[in-house]
DNA sequence: GAATTTTCGATTGTATACGATAATAGGCAA
DNA sequence: TTGCCTATTATCGTATACAATCGAAAATTC
């Protein structure tokens, strides 16, 4: 058995497609499943006790938002980015954010600091927390602030490339990421926020690049990565 | 029989989801295929001598990409975006070009000025040249030309935003452009390509954001259409 | 013993079958 | 006529069946 480790949270009645990316891009974005890793369909389809057809489905969804690569005769696979795709990831975000921050920005009002701040809490909470599965939940919650500032710029396509990008981020920290608390800037986050709140874009802006270059700087984007791992990963 | 006109071409043997998928966006990029109307499976499946299979296929990717609308147990229509769509996606090029001229002008050199030189050679030609062939591929040269400086900027991710912008532009143009050359800018693209030889990134970006006013000007992004045109649309 | 070929098994690619849903048309009553 | 209800039909949603492809192991040859 290749596939495994997809929450089975969703063993209810009557599975879609969608809810099938989601579980299998939530179990991605959060470190449950590692880059390479097989999805085979007929397995998968076990887990949510649905067909082929309904995986297929979700499957190429995924292979859209470049989490999964689909191989014509061969599979589909967790995306597996090479150093130089990590390296535009963070290039675009470096490019998106700040012009997303000054396009939310005249928006921000107290409401909206208030939220934002409660995703600070949450992200502090789970970072005192112990075990395996409050780490998942900060990476998460880590791409979820990131989102929800993406959220107030009022525009729904670049929210979702935000998606995109955020998610696509959760994969490349995984394979690259030396530290194991790599979502580590919750402080960075707050900053930004205190940024927002006193309305000084140019000052969020340029701690939004700090904290993508401290991201970065965090990766291990040498050319070669150890063999070891990469067979592991690729399960074979 | 509710669908029809695309493109027969690929008439040949052995089609796959891509390019149905292909084929059925360069429709709608190019017009052939009005906002709204239905594109049902077996209609579609039967034009290209496939299963229903492959056409959903197609028609999820498409819906990704905003081109289409797959409503639930009802079908999938052509995309028809709403005003408020329509600025957002014109919002989103005026805030993403000027940053993909800034990515692409350092390696601006002969041969990429020489490259889009010659897109713009063939915009011209097409403009001269009479019938609806021209004025379909005039749209989609004008969109080649955005598309090309994007590639420029080596950056495959913004590449492919652009690709859905400019796609998804096509269709609010099919929507709510007025003149019939609506795509009417090849010379504020020459003034462009001047600004990128000469290394003048800021005109170049000042050139690339009074060129979306103008299409979008050209746009009736007025709250209510004619019923008319919209009966017709929707081809009830 | 190593390299090449062949065979076999597993997995994907596509078509089709069947059940479910929604739009339409027809009939009935007001 | 108009409104509502029912029945029909066309279309979609999902599962399954079968064909095609690929990879790995076994067999053969040098």
């Amino acid at each position: 058995m290749t596939t495994a480790n997809l929450d089975p949270a969703e063993n209810a009645i009557d599975i879609d497609a969608q809810q099938i990316r989601d579980a299998i891009r939530d179990a991605i974005v959060e470190r449950r499943l590692a880059p390479g890793t097989k999805l085979s369909e007929t397995d998968v389809g076990n887990l949510f006790n649905v067909s082929r057809t309904l995986v297929r489905a979700a499957l190429q969804a995924l292979s859209y938002e470049g989490l999964v690569n689909v191989e014509k005769n061969r599979g589909a696979f967790v995306a597996y980015p090479s150093v130089a795709e990590a390296q535009q990831i963070f290039a675009t975000r470096r490019l998106l954010e700040p012009v997303i921050l000054r396009e939310a920005a005249p928006s921000i009002r107290k409401a909206q600091v208030k939220e934002l701040r409660e995703l600070l809490a949450e992200e502090v909470r789970l970072t005192n927390q112990r075990g395996a599965p409050a780490r998942r939940a900060e990476i998460k919650a880590s791409g979820d602030f990131h989102l929800a500032v993406a959220a107030m710029s009022g525009n729904a396509i670049l929210k979702r490339f935000m998606d995109e990008l955020v998610a696509r981020s959760s994969l490349v920290i995984a394979l690259y990421g030396q530290s194991v608390i790599s979502s580590c800037g919750h402080s960075e986050h707050r900053q930004i926020v205190d940024a927002l709140e006193k309305k000084d874009v140019e000052a969020a802006c340029a701690l939004m690049l700090q904290h993508i270059d401290h991201i970065e700087a965090d990766l291990d984007l040498r050319p070669a990565r150890k063999g070891s791992d990469l067979k592991d990963a690729l399960q074979l």
